[in-house]
DNA sequence: GTCTATACTTGGATAGAC
DNA sequence: GTCTATCCAAGTATAGAC
């Protein structure tokens, strides 16, 4: 955690203060104010505030990354799913991740360039969440009804929607009752048969 | 439409301006040039350019919620309110209203005070969803298991994940195949049994 | 109510000393 | 690689003429 060189300083100072103070908030003064070094320094690094807010978007993507696949792992069925869904997203809430998520796609209405970098950083999380449910899901009558990708997608935009709704409200409240909501509905899902015909892996 | 008096301009042309150039992109320069008046006037009428979007986001939302409900009072089961819901997510892409919502969210995360502003604004779909969703689902075995203002706020927060995607991708491909697909899940659902013993009204 | 002009602030970015 | 100093652009908001 500790940084020790200075693109590590920066790219952590961009972290913190995304978090703290949002998309519009995190000019390279600000940045520079919060990592207690010289604002000119993200400009020699990055050449531009806007790569350096990327660049934290790429460390906290792939740290949230690891640990995702690490939760995901355990996962055998369709309940254990989502009981990795739900601790996703207390991980993400906890880490600040989906926050600085959410703030760049906030930023992306400014700059319509973000647009782009940020759907390529998306994707994987698209395809994570399709291979898990492939991998409970596969074979069984439900995957014949909804394409694995479809649901991945709609998943994602779900989170996406949580947070930001959470965000507003100031508490997560509501987003918890939905999650027990799902573990409900997923022992529902494993009882009815929908989910049956899957090969263990 | 034709904006008679001068607070009617503003109000239109900062619908225009956040619609296409974002929140940060909504500068009181910007809305000015875009409804052909001087910058001072917004300050006049409204005081603050952050109270001029609030208006702007007032009359949007006053305006589909009119629609809204009009085309919801037409549909008396669950396949019905999802064609309506499908119906609202183009009508809601086509008019902007969504972006304009998104936007202000966006912003959010600069200026905090915005954040409670938005949950005004918001609480009214929520509310909206969740009587119409009582109106097909009530009495049914399934409103036993999901309570349904829980439902009405994932269906919101899914609304606002798959704008913010498919203003990211450029694209409503892949959000169109998910209302197809809600679509076929909820002819699936009606004829699971668990939407009846409803009263139809 | 509407205009011009302007004061003030913040932020991106660079030059050039060290 | 890091600093100070600074330029320039864009934005909010107000004063004061009309």
């Amino acid at each position: 955690m500790a940084p020790d060189d200075t693109k590590d300083r920066i790219v952590e100072a961009a972290i913190t203060t995304l978090k703290e103070r949002g998309y519009a908030g995190s000019s390279a003064r600000a940045i520079a104010a919060t990592g207690s070094f010289n604002q000119a320094l993200i400009f020699y690094h990055f050449g531009s505030v806007r790569d350096a807010l990327l660049a934290a978007l790429d460390r906290t993507s792939a740290e949230r990354m690891a640990a995702y696949r690490t939760a995901a792992a355990s996962a055998t069925d369709i309940q254990g799913l989502v009981g990795v869904a739900t601790e996703i997203y207390h991980e993400d809430l906890a880490s600040g991740h989906i926050t600085i998520l959410a703030e760049l796609i906030a930023g992306a209405s400014t700059d319509r360039t973000l647009g782009p970098e940020i759907v390529a950083r998306i994707a994987p999380w698209i395809d994570f969440a399709r291979e898990e449910i492939d991998r409970v899901a596969q074979g069984s009558p439900l995957a014949q009804l909804v394409p694995a990708d479809d649901l991945a997608y709609a998943i994602v935009a779900q989170f996406l929607g949580l947070e930001l709704l959470t965000h507003l409200d100031g508490t997560a409240e509501r987003a918890e009752r939905l999650f027990q909501l799902a573990g409900s509905f997923s022992t529902l899902l494993s009882m009815s048969g929908l989910m049956d015909g899957g090969p263990p892996r």
